[in-house]
RNA sequence: GGCGGGGUUCCCGAGCGGUCAAAGGGGACGCGCUGUAAACGCGUUGGCUCUGCCUUCGCAGGUUCGAAUCCUGCCCCCGCCA
């Protein structure tokens, strides 16, 4: 039977920190102790509708707590996500309507559950509203148990602070919201990304001010987009959902940076890049992995193959939605054809074929080409770009 | 309540009354190179019936031959002082 310790140690690997300092190995002690599973905190909030892989690293590590019979509370924020995290970020972040909140918290629970164990006994999942809908007088309890100076001290705060850059009250509120929570599920541990160790660590104090034994907390790293640059977010364009298609799947993960790939292997697969590999057959087998993963070995297959047919042969894939057009005097214009195709404007469109970015059965346009004679674009397929492809037919 | 700063094309940001669809950067897209990597090079980045026309510079008016640039009113944002 491995001590307490022995597995705090386990279950700690990868995260960047673990605080109080032993507190994980005594938190699990005396759960055993009393004969129960930790209750493992995890908060999220819905203010995007998918789940991506950034969120994938922490909801692992749970996955880690469940087989190890851990107990996961998973807190939707809807009444957070009204509030807007300002975590890491210098500009406030418009509020979602709660119809948006609510839609959008009903995937996050479907989507977390790709991850996740759903059995009743190691998963709880709950909303926040329950119970941070409250009154004026529990509110100015809980806001009571904490001084501006102590939220103040929060990097992105003090930062902007300093600078003379707005900081609204509803930010300010936002991390003792989040404590509120700790102390609404009893949590014993509270998980989270590095830019959360501040608000993790308050929910200790708010605990404390509650009259609750405080939680430990553990954070694991912030994984990077598809950029290699910034971390990984919906609202930034660099995600991999965790729904996403296996063939886009695979594509985006092909598209990331080299630099990134260790981090992806470590946070995502739970092991080391192996260096010798070349490159890009290391990035192959990473997303073959992933999709594996999130969808099945086959699609995972299948992916690389289709993958390689459209990039590596620069051939079309075998599917391709048929575009059924008239042709009128004998003519057809292209940038109007290609404006309905793509959803851009005809504009773009010429602009793309005067690049040279258009083809036709692998053909490429002129400049100027814009009118086509019907017979030429029948059954052809037209490729307007890397990705886009179309089969065209006269109707 | 007082004082000051600001709202420009996806983002940041420049912008003398005309030569501004509006500098520059970022991002994105296309082409080249390639491993849908990075780096690099070239190009594009409001719309259209495209050698021209139309709509954009917080909103509404006004001055002017002509305004993103001047005036008036309004809306919104931010900081400082109290």
């Amino acid at each position: 039977m491995p001590s307490a310790f022995d597995i705090a140690a386990r279950l700690s690997a990868n995260a960047v920190d673990s605080l109080p300092s032993g507190a994980l190995a005594e938190t699990l002690a005396s759960a055993a102790a009393q004969g129960r599973p930790l209750r493992v905190k995890l908060g999220i909030d819905p203010t995007a509708p998918d789940i991506h892989l950034g969120h994938a690293v922490v909801l692992r590590k749970l996955r880690e707590f469940q087989d190890a019979g851990h107990l996961v509370v998973l807190i939707i924020g809807d009444y957070t996500a009204r509030v807007g995290d300002p975590s890491g970020r210098s500009t406030l972040r418009p509020m979602l309507s709660e119809a948006e909140i609510e839609a959008n918290a009903a995937t996050f629970q479907e989507q977390a559950l790709k991850i996740l164990d759903e059995s009743p006994e190691r998963l709880e999942v709950r909303r926040n509203g329950e119970w941070l809908e409250m009154g004026m007088a529990q509110m100015l309890a809980l806001v009571r148990t904490t001084t501006v100076a102590q939220l103040l001290e929060r990097d992105d705060f003090a930062r902007r602070w300093g600078a003379s850059e707005p900081i609204s009250m509803l930010e300010l509120l936002y991390p003792l919201l989040q404590a509120y929570d700790s102390v609404a599920v009893r949590a014993d541990l509270e998980l989270g990304g590095t830019d959360q160790k501040f608000n993790l660590l308050l929910g200790r104090d708010v605990q404390r001010a509650y009259g609750q034994p405080e939680q430990a907390i553990l954070t694991v790293p912030i994984l990077v987009g598809t950029d290699g640059r910034k971390k990984m977010s919906k609202s930034l364009g660099n995600h991999i959902g965790v729904t996403d298609e296996p063939e886009e799947m695979y594509g985006k993960t092909m598209s990331i940076p080299d630099e990134a790939m260790g981090e992806y292997y470590r946070l995502l697969l739970g092991r080391e890049l192996d260096r010798d590999l070349p490159p890009r057959e290391a990035k192959r087998a990473l997303a073959r992995e992933i999709v594996a993963w999130l969808h099945s070995p086959g699609a995972a297959m299948e992916a690389e193959r289709r993958f390689d047919r459209v990039f590596v042969q620069r051939g079309a894939p075998e599917q391709i939605d048929e575009l059924v057009f008239e042709a009128e005097n004998g003519v057809v214009h292209m940038p109007g054809l290609m404006a309905e195709a793509f959803d851009i404007s005809r504009s773009e469109a010429r602009r793309l074929i005067d690049q040279g970015g258009v083809s036709l059965d692998e053909q490429a346009l002129a400049a100027g080409e814009h009118d086509l004679a019907p017979e030429r674009l029948d059954g052809a397929v037209l490729r307007v770009g890397k990705r886009r492809f179309r089969r065209l037919r006269v109707g």
